[in-house]
DNA sequence: TTATTAATGCGATTGAGTTGCAATAATGAG
DNA sequence: CTCATTATTGCAACTCAATCGCATTAATAA
C-alpha cells in the first residue's frame, strides 16, 4: 500500500514540527486550524509511526503522544531517550538524555518507553 | 478515613504477592478465584498505591499494572527501577536495574515510569 | 481521461478506568 | 455483647482514548 500525499498528512506533521514537542491527538486537533476528523488524525499518526517519521510515547496519564524522529536524519537524538511530561502544560518533550540499561540474559527487547513526569522549566 | 481490614483487600494483595510480578486488574480478577467486582479491585489497588504498599506502572499497552513495593521494607529495590513487559505472557516484572538520569535545570520531578517491552526469558 | 485503491468522514464500538448511590459490614464506643 | 458510625463493596452508568466498518472522496499512474 503506497502512501499518497494529502493536505491532512502535511498539516498534522507541520503542527508537530512547529510545536517542537510531542503532541497528543487532542492537542493536534486543537492547534491544526482546519477541522480534521479524530479517527483520521489517529490513522495519519499511526502511519507516520509505521514509516519511522514519528515515534509514539505512551504517557503515564494513559494517553499517546507523537514526536518527530530526529534520530533518522540527524544523529543528535539517542535512539532511546527519556521523555518529560509536564503536568501543568500537558506537553511532552524528548529529552537529550540517553536511556542506559543492561537487560538480563535471554530477554528480547522490542520497545523502550521512559517517561519522567513533573513540572517543566517553563511552568516552574 | 482509617482503613479497614477486609477479605477482598487481603485476597488482592495475596494474588499479587504470589505471582511475584506486577499485575493488571484483569489478571488479578482471573487469578483471584472468588468473584470480586471490577470497580472494587481498582479501588483496592488505588488505596494500596496511596498507602505505599503497591506502586503503579503505566505500560505502553495503555494499561496499568500494580506491583509490591519492596523498596519500603527491604532496601533491595531501587526507588526508580526499570520494568519489563513481556508481550507474550502479558506480565510485567520489576527489574533490579536502577534508572539513572540528570534532569535539566529548573525541571521538577514527581514521577518516573520506565517500561521496557519485548519477550521475557520464560517466553523466549 | 479513466481506473485503481489509499485516504477520509462519520458513527458505532471497544476497553480501561472511574463515579454515584444504595447496601453491607468492619470497627470502636458504651 | 450491642449499637452507631462510616469505610467498603456491588452494580450500573459513565468518561475518555483509541479503533473499526463502511460508504465516499480523491491521489496516483496508466
Ligand atoms: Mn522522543
Ligand atoms: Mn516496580
Ligand atoms: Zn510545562
Ligand atoms: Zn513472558
Amino acid at each position: 500500500m503506497k502512501r499518497r500525499n494529502t493536505a491532512t498528512k502535511d498539516a498534522v506533521l507541520s503542527v508537530i514540527e512547529t510545536s517542537g514537542k510531542a503532541m497528543s491527538q487532542t492537542a493536534i486537533e486543537e492547534k491544526i486550524g482546519v477541522a480534521i476528523n479524530r479517527a483520521t488524525i489517529y490513522r495519519v499518526l499511526n502511519r507516520y509511526c509505521e514509516d519511522g517519521i514519528l515515534h509514539r510515547i505512551a504517557a503515564d496519564n494513559g494517553r499517546q503522544y507523537f514526536a518527530i524522529c530526529v534520530k533518522c536524519d540527524k544523529a543528535e537524538e539517542s535512539p532511546h531517550h527519556f521523555h518529560f511530561r509536564c503536568e501543568k502544560c500537558d506537553t511532552i518533550e524528548c529529552l537529550p538524555i540517553p536511556v542506559n540499561f543492561a537487560l538480563p540474559k535471554d530477554y528480547q527487547l522490542t520497545q523502550v518507553n521512559c517517561v519522567l513526569s513533573g513540572v517543566c522549566k517553563d511552568c516552574a
